[in-house]
DNA sequence: ATGAAAGCGCTAACAA
DNA sequence: TTGTTAGCGCTTTCAT
């Protein structure tokens, strides 16, 4: 049923090693020879099995992916980047989500490294026992990728920079004029959404404008979390409510937009929005979406460029922190 | 630096197969083993080698899924179904992805064979040499599980009546009084597409209307692709132009809204649109939108369920073909 | 240019 | 109740 090495070697008339050799296409091997048991894997169908190669050579050729929400276009971007860099390179990854989780992060994390991964790339959750899985993680030695930039780790990141992007974004509302603005954050332990939350701050300040604790509304990630948030906005009384508002990503921001026209609250006259990311979303919005551009396809690439480079040179290991750019697209909603 | 059984064994004074007895909690062993044996473990902080253990083992207790594009909603809620009951019952998923494209699909399929996957699930693409690749993972005797139906294939499926989930949106826009519908297809090799396309015909016959070619337009699965197919039903004169159209998918119909307004063209006065899906732009579009609701994450998850009873009993396989319910929910375009 | 032998880390009869 | 002995399918020195 299931033809091994040996049963190859048997019909070529060769040793296993010989077959090994043609299989690893070691040059040694006369070319005659090479064809001969070429034939008669064609002839079994023979397929190496990856598990017993890369237990005898101690590496998998497989790399781990963490991210948050499996269920989020943001991280889908990261994934489709990460896919074509890592098959492009004869890699193949195994996808773990801890869906917001750290105790899930942990757990995912474990499973793939008894899966033995040759390296990891994560987006991994803020106050997660202070990353001390991370640090473990260096310790072992184990080539990893962080796809936050976390300051005082020294591992390598590829993100853009977050409290620039917050800052971008509030800065622009300043300058048209708002001095009322709101910030749907996202979830609990993304540490994209503090950094962002930084930019915010630095921006009312640079303006001399007082922040307003109470115009900070956790929201979340996904569209209902920002219909939610954008209720909470309405409820507001219209004198003191935000004329304007930044919101943790695309989504959150097309969930307030709804929420916010279900009240009869006008965009952008009544109430200017400003989305995160610029997903395909932000351009079928209605009205179109302001958001900051960020380079997701990009970052996953790159992310996985540095691990499979990483991987490579495991002896000296790297700490390259890759900031990529992020940009204001200005539409319709602010 | 790395340890394995052998010197948790040394450590403990057993022998290995004790070890390896006590890893797999064998109830033979005594229970004041057990735990000197899992002493030594905490204390040499030893993980065991997955690979090792699937090696010997002949069963990896990892899954393989391959989906048709990872950037795409309708299979990242799949996805989050498989991984929520493969991880419950201690499964890990290897997630490829064909990418719409028949050879990487099948490329993508060998990868995940020999990585030894325990079974599959699988969207397949259509007029892939008509299925052979599933014919030869039968005839290897591989579990797997479909999702998609394909009528003349004896083997395990999970789905909606997609040729139902047609006729049902294109009835509706029928008994509405609409009598020149478009639809915006999905894309090429999408087996859900033709279904669907099918259904629409049957609505039409069981109306005693006409099915106008033209009014068919290739569209595929992103919010773009509605967007570009839109502008083509901009492009046709208002006198013979559909005054409704139903669509792949929820984000087809979102591009095609934004495409269709910036035209000048009402929704739903002018022209009524259906999607398909019912994800949660369906509810924050503008205006909201009228779709088939489809239990994706449902979908998701009854095929792995399925793919692991079927694994846990190779011996005698199964032939199960679930179909779920979809159902319209009407909102406000159309 | 090829083969023999040992071993990767674990499991699985079978003994003891 | 635990230890001995073979593998699982492949790679990798080291001989030849």
């Amino acid at each position: 049923m299931k033809v091994t090495i040996h049963d190859i070697a048997r019909l070529a008339g060769v040793s296993k090693s010989t077959v090994s050799a043609v299989l690893n296409d070691n040059p040694l091997i006369k070319d005659e020879t090479k064809a001969r048991v070429r034939e008669a894997m064609k002839k079994l169908d023979y397929r190496p099995n990856e598990l017993a190669r890369a237990l005898a050579r101690k590496q998998t050729k497989t790399i781990g992916l963490i991210i948050k929400e499996i269920d989020n276009p943001y991280f889908a971007r990261i994934t489709s980047g990460v896919y074509d860099y890592a098959n492009k390179e004869g890699y193949t990854v195994l996808l773990g989500s801890s869906e917001l989780k750290p105790l899930q992060e942990q757990e995912t994390l474990n499973v793939l490294l008894s899966k033995k991964v040759d390296g990891l790339i994560i987006s991994s959750l803020k106050d997660n026992g202070g990353f001390s899985h991370l640090l473990e993680l260096k310790r072992r030695n184990v080539p990893f990728v962080l796809l936050d930039t976390i300051d005082m780790l020294p591992t390598n990141g590829v993100d853009v920079d977050n409290v620039q992007v917050g800052f971008m974004a509030v800065d622009f509302l300043l300058q048209k004029g708002h001095r009322r603005i709101g910030y749907l954050a996202g979830p609990d332990h993304s540490l994209h959404s503090v950094q962002r939350l930084q930019g915010y701050k630095m921006a009312h300040n640079r303006h001399g404008t007082p922040v307003q604790d109470a115009y900070v509304v956790p929201a979340g990630s996904y569209i209902e979390d920002g219909f939610r948030a954008g209720k909470t906005l309405t409820e507001m009384p219209a004198t003191t409510r935000p004329t304007a508002v930044y919101c943790f990503n695309d989504q959150v921001a097309l969930g307030a937009i709804s929420s916010l026209r279900k009240a009869g609250i006008k965009i952008p006259e009544d109430m200017a929005v400003v989305g995160t990311d610029d997903t395909p979303l932000a351009t079928a919005a209605f009205p179109p979406l302001t958001t900051i551009h960020i380079p997701i396809y990009e970052i996953g690439r790159r992310a996985a460029a540095l691990l499979i480079k990483q991987i490579q040179q495991k002896e000296n290991p790297l700490n390259e922190k890759i900031v990529l750019e992020a940009s204001l697209v200005e539409r319709d909603s602010a």
